[in-house]
RNA sequence: CGGGACGUGGCGCAGCCUGGUAGCGCACCUGCUUUGGGAGCAGGGGGUCGCGAGUUCAAAUCUCGCCGUCCCGACCA
């Protein structure tokens, strides 16, 4: 084994930011030579970008095979198994037609293959339980590709996938899944948490996600400081502040609010706290109007108003809500009203300052259960610094990147696609089954996301490109090349991918495409260090650069390797 | 799908408002010098200005349409 001469390898590297990136690691991917665009939402990696991947690829590998195994399912798939799961019909699905007219749908996850195999292949209880995987292109048509590899149209994904023959089974599956992706995450250097997610449309039983941190992700995460609760914003609960209620009513009462349109208005004019009034939205389903109402210093959740709503809505228009409450926006309120009422759980006790469906007038004092009947609805958004759900601590809101999610999906695919066994008394039961994803390219990115400075790319050791990146300058025939070769070979004796950097180019370009490239060690060798018989020797993360005996630099360079994960 | 921006040698940009046949930096090629932080000098190659119509004697520039890419939002099994 040796190195990789820099001469010998694709590496063009840009000075200039490309002008359509935006977030750090497109931005370094595409500078660093490690990716190109060629199409919205699609890239090639180039060599260096390859080479991540495929590091990142050996380690799920070998944690996935410790309790799975290891298959390839084709990316092009019959319509008809789409067709019997229902999810033929999703938009994000890409659809073709073959010359003799039959219909196929480009994979975006397996769900449908991996069933159709179970069906088969799976007869008894005895044959359970069993893990498959795979490390497969998936396609999904993205109304909206962004932020380079992050959301792509094709993309690679280790889809996995547990039939078990009960909950019970599937609850072990899905604890093994957790393990080894944690195992995964920490071999490639990720800060990340598991939290608590959404199971989606698609039901299911239960779902997490695993995320890391970084502001260039697409989600949010709720973190409380004292005990574990984790969870995605979509779905997380917390302990909202008590409101300064006004004295209690024994009935509401009318009165004039001019102009207040807003809660902000109304709390105003009236003087009082604002968590005191409830919030009103009037929304249409399926052309059926329907009011929400959250209290006034909250937010109304959008997915988590789409889940009580049954599906997706739209704001009702102004005449809509003139023809059904008898009033304008701004003076909307539960009370005596003939449309479906949905209220956010804060709103079970208290009085509160709603609309009197009058315009320009409020009631006060209206109280749920009292005064109307509402469905009761988890609608507000989570917001930093509310107080934990489970405990006396306070909850923290950070933004990241999903890379991976782990489902448990029960029956919803073995019972359309009949994946059955036989069970001890030889009755059929369906298999239940259990999803897990990661996406390869996710990782990369969050690593970078989580690994760099104004130079460029600071890699784990464990994923990145090369391990060593050696800066030689002298020509071939040089003593300076001499002992670089030697250093080499030690290096890639001792398991340290080697980027020997020979290319025919000023010293400033190579160590600004070293740092840029993001090895975890450099090692430098000049005319200076040969004539001290020496090696420059410095860590990529923040070190200063130190000198090193030639014989020692090995040993040296492998441990600032171990240091870096 | 709604909103916004952009599209000019490989990359980053200027020129467009006020029409007159394209320019800068980097990169690239050749030669010489240089070699520990994106080298210097000299010479050189490369662009039907995203596409299509229209206005005009004349369009990178004005008008209309289309396409592409990015950003915000919607969407994200």
């Amino acid at each position: 084994m040796s190195g990789v001469r820099g001469s010998q390898l694709l590496i063009p590297t840009l000075k200039d930011d490309p002008t359509d990136a935006e977030a750090i690691s497109h931005k370094l991917l595409v500078r660093g030579g490690f990716i190109r665009q060629v199409g919205s939402g699609l890239y090639t990696y180039l060599p260096l970008g390859w080479r991540v991947m495929r590091r990142i690829d050996t380690i799920i590998r070998e944690e996935m095979d410790t309790i799975g195994q290891e298959m390839l399912m084709p990316v092009l798939n019959p319509a008809e198994l789409w067709q019997r799961t229902g999810r033929w019909d999703i938009e994000q699905l890409y659809k073709l037609t073959d010359s003799s007219g039959k219909h196929y749908a480009l994979a975006m996850t397996h769900e449908e293959c991996v069933t159709f195999h179970a069906s088969r292949e799976i007869r008894s209880y005895k044959e359970l339980p069993q893990i498959w995987y795979h490390i497969q292109t998936k396609e999904r048509d993205e109304p909206r590709p962004k932020s380079g590899i992050l959301r792509t149209r094709e993309f690679i994904m280790k889809d996995s996938y547990s039939l078990d023959r009960d909950e019970e089974g599937l609850e072990a599956s899905y604890q093994r899944h957790i393990e080894v992706y944690k195992r995964i995450y920490d071999r490639c250097g990720l800060e990340y948490w598991m939290v608590e997610s959404d199971v989606g449309m698609m039901g299911g039983l239960g779902a997490h996600e695993f995320m890391a941190p970084s502001s260039a992700g697409e989600d949010e995460v709720a973190l409380c400081s004292s005990c574990d609760y984790a969870a995605n914003v979509e779905l997380a609960r917390s302990r909202p502040r008590t409101p300064q209620f006004p004295e209690r009513l024994d009935a509401p009462k009318q009165i004039e609010t001019p102009g207040a349109t807003t809660i902000e208005a109304l709390a105003g004019q009236l003087g009082i706290d604002q968590a005191a009034t409830a919030k009103a939205m009037v929304l249409s389903r399926d052309g059926e109007v329907v009011l929400l109402l959250v209290r006034g210093d909250d937010r109304m959740h959008e997915l988590k108003a789409t889940k009580a709503l049954g599906g997706a809505y739209r704001p009702a228009t102004p005449e809509e809500i003139v023809a059904t409450f008898g009033a304008e926006p701004g003076s909307i309120g539960p009370v005596g009203v003939g449309a479906r009422v949905i209220a956010d759980e804060t709103l079970r006790e208290g009085q509160y300052v709603s609309g009197a469906n009058r315009t320009g007038f409020h009631l006060l004092g209206v109280e749920a259960g009292r005064d109307y009947s509402p469905e009761f609805a988890d609608l507000r958004e989570v917001r930093d610094g509310e107080g934990c759900p489970d405990c006396d601590g306070t909850l923290r809101v950070e933004r990241v990147i999903e890379i991976g999610n782990i489902f448990k999906l029960g029956t919803k695919y073995s019972a359309p696609l009949n994946a059955t066994y036989l069970d001890e008394s030889g009755q059929s039961q369906p298999i239940v089954m259990g999803s897990y994803g990661i996406g390869l390219a996710r990782i990369m990115a969050a690593a970078i996301e989580q690994g760099h400075d104004d130079n460029g790319m600071i890699w784990p050791a464990s994923i990145a490109p090369f391990q060593a990146h050696m800066v030689v300058i002298g020509d071939a025939g040089s003593e300076q090349f001499a002992i670089a070769e030697e250093l080499e070979g030690q290096l890639t004796a001792g398991g340290t991918s080697v980027l020997f950097d020979d290319r025919d180019v000023s010293p400033g370009v190579k160590f600004a495409d070293a740092e840029l490239i993001g090895a975890p060690v450099r090692l430098t060798i000049g005319k200076r260090t040969v004539s001290e018989g020496t090696v420059d020797l410095q860590a990529r993360r923040g070190r200063e650069q130190i000198s090193t005996s030639v014989r020692d630099a090995p040993e040296r360079a492998q441990a600032i390797l171990q240091e870096g994960a």
